[in-house]
DNA sequence: TAAAAATACTCCATAGGTATTTTAT
DNA sequence: ATAAAATACCTATGGAGTATTTTTA
């Protein structure tokens, strides 16, 4: 028995006729006749008289009618629940942060998203990008902070750059590039053999 | 969403693994995993984190298995109380007849029965012979009571002979046949064509 | 004759299975 | 290496449709 059953059950009790009770079910009248005649031999019990004149719910079929139409209200209320809970949900907001992106970017604005949005509690949790993704796969975290994302991100994800970090090279002055002005494309280049110091 | 998704997720839910879970329900993990994926889809909701220290509810997951208990519970009542109020029911057992034989039969041997079913209500309902077959296939009457039953019946139902009528041949003592003896074969073969008054 | 329900078939959507890959321990 | 879940693909049950018959008003 399934909930489709109790449906078809419900709008033919209500209708006393096959064919409107299709009608009313978007089917036709034998695939209807059919599921009721299912649900009979399965419960054993004869649920609608087939009179001449016209269809009769058995003393059987009144009360199972009864209950049908409980369990349907209440997988619709559950349904709509749940619904709506994903929607207005007191679920914290998970946010998976590495402690460098917190630090200079996500205190201040957090703090003025929680002004505007009192009501949403924010959970933080610290991870590297790796484990930040997967946990956005799951579910674990709703939103993940970190630098640069590789490109296939984009295919699954929404990718927003928020904050640009200015990267400065340390080099000792007796370094070869010391002192040179020089762009940031040729300086990765240049640089990628040696062992800088990389800070925000 | 069906019955089959709830019951899924309920055993998922208490199991917390898809592979104990379509064990019980003796499915395979990957049917198993994709019913409750097809649930999640349906509601717009994720159900289970499924994080590297196994399965867990989410928020949204643990209201809903709440009402998914309590619906599935509530069918289960539904089922058997229809199959018990099939077996022990306050239906009354209604019975078809044609006039004679209520007379000559039913009368002192439904009284013996009310005696010792005394929970069983009885009702009487007077309708010709093929009536009568009509209502006993669609459930209006329980037993039917017509005499000369067609053959074809004995495929369709459980024909018993419950009482033998004896039946007089009255014909005036100006006809050929008075007063000889005869087999009944041959009287019904030669009176055919008679104007005779049968009686019970 | 017209309607409503049952019956007979056909079709196809999808639940479920097997095999494999992915992921995490 | 193992175990569990996800993925891919295939199979087949049964839900739904169309056409038809049966039955009753």
């Amino acid at each position: 028995m399934e909930l489709r059953h109790l449906k078809y059950f419900v709008t033919v009790a209500e209708e006393l006729s096959f064919s409107r009770a299709a009608g009313r079910l978007y089917i036709s009248q034998p695939a209807l006749s059919r599921q009721i005649k299912n649900l009979e031999d399965e419960l054993g019990v004869v649920l609608f008289l087939r009179q001449s004149d016209g269809l009769k719910l058995t003393e059987a079929g009144k009360i199972f009618l009864e209950q049908a139409k409980d369990i349907l209200q209440r997988s619709d209320v559950a349904v709509q629940t749940i619904k709506a809970y994903s929607i207005n949900t007191d679920e914290p907001l998970v946010i998976g942060y590495i402690p460098t992106i917190l630090q200079s970017f996500l205190g201040e604005n957090l703090h003025k998203f929680s002004l505007t949005y009192p009501q949403v509690p924010i959970r933080f949790q610290e991870m590297p990008p790796s484990e930040q993704v997967r946990a956005l796969r799951n579910g674990a975290i709703d939103i993940a902070f970190i630098s640069n994302p590789p490109d296939e991100l984009e295919e699954e994800f929404v990718v927003k750059c928020v904050k640009q970090v200015l990267i400065d090279a340390l080099l000792p002055d007796t370094h070869r590039l010391a002192n040179q002005p020089i762009s940031i494309k040729e300086r990765v280049r240049d640089t990628t053999s040696d062992k800088s110091v990389l800070s925000p």
